[in-house]
DNA sequence: ATTTAGACGTA
DNA sequence: CGTACGTCTAAATC
């Protein structure tokens, strides 16, 4: 609890935190063009940053040692004396830390002789007198004895530099079992290897809590010492001078001469260019801004304010001819909105930033605006997809799409996407968009015209604007808006799929659903909904007495894998039924849901299945399909691939192109880890899992057995994942003895994967989000959590996400040229689905060898990797077909 | 009528 | 105790 009125002191010890952050963070990582290590700064100050913004403390000073000499070498020799040379990496980074640190207007102490806790516990003692509240951050554990009603210590965790720990006195108890005041008893107990002050042999914390305790003090410990019995009361007494010796060096002094006290450390405004030119020699560009963020908010708030006082326009109405007019006079961006009926524009409206016009969607109108909706004069949108399409049916293909308010949301909050434009105007203006209240009849409050709504979207993009990252602008520039193009175009073609297939096979699944069923019930006596996982495990548990399995929110698991466990335990004819019946039923569903999306040619339809891709459907940056999903259409079992013949080439074309990537996550690992194993395995072309079997399990390449190759296999792709042992024997139902040792074998071959994997969710907590290799972000804030389900959770996600994410942009960037390839070259040929990492291409007559050409060049070249991509080009009258 | 849980399809 | 999705059914809830 922080009394808000109080002033906050926040006392910072430089030197420790900057080196654990050095360990934290891989130097190669980290190093400027001439060969400056920056890791140790960089971590350190990413920390600063957000302590500063999170604690807002009105006082701040960083201190640090001056050498490994001080007052307590002095007193005892040995002190420290076990700490090994500071890697040359990391010297040189002190200074520059000061330098940055100075041009932010941060006070830095340091004085000789005196190491910088006791800097810490002076100031922190001053400040606590002077009615502050004080902060102390320190990565030295001497310094809990600090705490107290006025005075909390962040300290940071076994992990790195990123998470801080608070401690205020419950905290101490908590955790230490004694006062923080005491704490230095214990430490001088149990003795401190890193400072190389050993303390009493056989003595941990839990024997010294248990004394003080006892005793009351450790002056009354050690003058009663005696009464200690067993072999620990005989070691504390052999050691009693060493625990008197740590007990003096571990105080802090708290009465340090120093040439400024708390009041004079009040937070100044920082030099900008200095802080520009200093972190600009550093290299550090993702910094900037959240330094000038911090510097900035005031100016950032009167900005909000003032912007809202512009009112709402009323939207004109004018003549088509007026209209156009109009549009052509307006200077800048121009926000746009379309509202559809039936797919096809019904009204239109446009605004700028102190106009809006509207019209409603006629003959004349299209006539009159189409030349400008097809120029590139900039045009701002609010889910444009939709809206793209409808000009498609009307004829017009849009130009100039500048912005989409939508897409740029979900950039900067993948995991929590604002849907609508009324939710980005609530967030990002602090305003209620006029919303109709769909309750009455009649309603009471207009919601916004087509008009009005263009101006709100023009606004929020200046807000979206303002908050996107370089980074993350280029990719919704350069990435996002050619991709949303050239799926509105894949939508509108759609995918031919044949009823009369769907139809044959679907009665065959039926009949052999019944089958299953019919025997199933035999096989237990009675009749069950074998689709309720409820009468099923009352089926399993309660009548047939199997062994309850994996727990559930509700129960017990009935599951695929749990089933097949089972079958393997406690066989009985029931498991293998339900499962069959299980595959059976599934298909059947897929089936004619899929069947029942073919737009019927009896009434208008084109016999063609129109999915709808979510571009802001996931949080790494792939897409999602729905109504239906065309992104899940089985393909493992040979049975089930009869559903994908059922995608057939369309009238008017020749076949169906497949293409897809092989591998390309584990590619793109190669490319981030430089690991020089995985490197040599892409660039030498063989068999991955065969490459990496021989290595794994040191044989020939030839001579990688299936089983072999399965394990590898199973860990390559559990990498990408966050997988343990754990998931890595249950997968391959070994021993997890067995999961450990292969990862360590793993390992051991292809060492700078695990590095890369580790560094990568540690530079995620110092970042507070993950980076793909074209900028796309995603934040973590669970990577903090103090709760270790959601913490491990947020780490497996932020493994998998620059990894997942980064895929999705070479597909994303491979897509849209092959599209915007076809129409320059005027091909009719035309891409429909993409499933990810494949792509299908429907290929009109004469046009293969142009179409494989650009398709495969524009995959293998969307991204310049340390390795090849390859892509695997199939061909085919059905999806089935053309696959591999 | 809508929501939740379990199951399962894909990359 | 392996990431990312969407959709189906049954059952629970409104």
């Amino acid at each position: 609890m922080t009394d808000s009125a109080k002033p906050t002191l926040l006392v910072v010890d430089g030197h420790s935190l900057a080196y654990r952050a050095f360990f934290a963070l891989p130097v190669d990582n980290f190093s400027t063009k001439d060969g400056q290590h920056t890791n140790g700064i960089y971590g350190f100050l990413a920390m600063l940053i957000n302590l500063i913004k999170a604690e807002q403390p009105t006082h701040l000073a960083v201190a640090f040692d001056t050498s490994r000499q001080s007052f307590r070498t002095r007193e005892y020799s040995e002190y420290k004396a076990n700490r090994s040379e500071s890697p040359s990496e990391f010297k040189g980074q002190i200074p520059l830390l000061q330098d940055c640190l100075a041009a932010m207007s941060i006070t830095v102490l340091q004085k000789e002789d005196i190491e910088a806790d006791d800097i810490l516990a002076t100031l922190a003692t001053q400040g606590a007198e002077a009615g502050f509240s004080v902060l102390v951050c320190s990565g030295d554990r001497d310094t809990i004895q600090l705490v107290d009603d006025d005075i909390t210590l962040l300290y940071p965790n076994v992990q790195g530099v990123s998470q801080l720990k608070r401690y205020d006195t419950a905290a101490v108890i908590e955790r230490y079992g004694v006062r923080p005041e005491q704490y230095p008893d214990i430490a001088a107990l149990v003795g401190e290897t890193s400072d190389n002050l050993p303390g009493v042999p056989k003595v941990g914390e839990k024997t010294a809590v248990k004394w003080l305790g006892q005793f009351g003090s450790l002056d009354a410990l050690l003058e009663n010492a005696d009464k200690v019995t067993g072999v620990v009361g005989a070691n504390l007494r052999e050691h009693i001078e060493d625990v008197r010796r740590n007990r003096t060096l571990n105080r802090l002094l708290r009465d340090v001469e120093l040439p400024v006290g708390p009041l004079d450390l009040a937070v100044q405004p920082m030099d900008a260019q200095a802080v520009r030119d200093i972190f600009a020699r550093l290299e550090f560009k993702t910094l900037i801004p959240r330094v000038a963020e911090l510097a900035g908010i005031e100016q950032q708030m009167a900005a909000v304010t003032s912007a809202a006082a512009v009112p709402m326009p009323v939207a004109v109405e004018p003549s088509p001819t007026d209209l156009r007019a109009w549009l052509d006079a307006a200077a800048g961006e121009v926000g746009v909105t379309i509202t559809l009926e039936g797919g096809l524009p019904n009204r239109i409206g446009f605004a700028t930033a102190d106009a809006a016009a509207e019209a409603s969607w006629t003959p004349e109108v299209s006539e009159a605006i189409s030349g400008w909706l097809a120029s590139a004069s900039p045009k701002v949108f609010s889910d444009a997809k939709p809206q793209v399409k409808a000009l498609r049916r009307a004829g017009i293909r849009l130009g100039g799409l500048a912005f989409d308010t939508s897409v740029a949301g979900w950039l900067l909050r993948p995991s929590f996407p604002d849907k609508t434009l009324a939710d980005l105007v609530d967030r990002y203006l602090d305003e209620k968009l006029p919303e109709a209240d769909p309750s009455q009849l009649v309603p009471e409050t207009e919601g916004a015209t087509p008009g009005q709504l263009s101006w709100f979207a023009l606004r929020v993009t200046a807000a979206l604007r303002a908050e996107l990252s370089p980074s993350v602008a280029t990719v919704l520039s350069d990435i996002e808006l050619p991709t949303l193009l050239a799926l509105a175009d894949m939508e509108l073609a759609g995918v031919s799929v044949s009823h009369e297939k769907l139809a044959a096979f679907s009665s065959d699944l039926g009949e052999r659903a019944d089958a299953f069923a019919l025997e199933a019930y035999a096989a237990i006596g009675r009749e069950v909904n074998l689709g309720s996982p409820k009468q099923l495990q009352e089926v399993l548990f309660d009548e047939l007495h199997l062994p309850k399995t994996r727990k559930t929110k509700t129960g017990y698991s009935t599951d695929a894998a749990v089933l097949a466990d089972l079958q393997e335990t406690n066989p009985h004819p029931f498991l293998d039924l339900l499962l069959q019946h299980r595959e059976a039923t599934k298909l059947r569903q897929i089936i004619e849901s899929l069947d029942s999306a073919i737009q019927n040619p009896a009434s208008g339809g084109d016999g063609r299945v129109h999915t709808t891709y979510v571009q802001t459907g996931s949080q790494t940056g792939r897409l999602s399909s729905t109504d239906p999903n065309l992104q899940n259409i089985p393909v493992r079992t040979s049975e089930s691939r009869r559903i994908r013949a059922a995608f057939q080439v369309g009238d008017g074309y020749d076949t169906l192109l497949t293409a897809d990537y092989s591998q390309i996550e584990m590619r793109i690992m190669a490319h981030l880890s430089e690991d020089p194993g995985l490197v040599e395995a892409f660039i030498s072309g063989e068999d991955l899992h065969r490459f990496v079997g021989a290595r794994v399990f040191g044989v020939q390449p030839e001579e990688v057995t299936s089983a072999m190759r399965t394990k590898v296999k199973a860990m390559s792709y559990g990498l990408v994942y966050g997988l343990s042992a754990f998931g890595l024997s249950k997968q391959l139902r070994i021993e997890q003895a067995e999961a450990k040792q292969l990862m360590m074998e793993y390992f051991a071959r292809f060492g700078a994967v695990r590095d890369y994997l580790r560094s990568s969710v540690e530079r995620a907590k110092i970042d507070g989000y993950t980076e793909t290799i074209f900028g796309r972000r995603r934040p973590f804030p669970d990577l903090a959590s103090p709760n270790r389900v959601l913490r491990e959770n947020a780490e497996r996600a932020a493994l998998n996400a620059p990894i997942q994410g980064s895929a999705a942009d070479i597909m994303k960037i491979a897509l849209f040229r092959i599209h915007d390839d076809f129409a320059s070259h005027e091909l009719r040929s035309r891409v429909l689905l993409q499933i990810h990492d494949e792509l299908v291409v429907e290929i009109a007559p004469g046009e293969w060898d142009a179409a494989e050409r650009i398709v495969r060049d524009r995959m293998g070249g969307a991204a310049e990797l340390t390795v090849p991509l390859d892509v695997q080009i199939g061909r085919g009258d059905d999806w089935n077909d053309a696959g591999h």
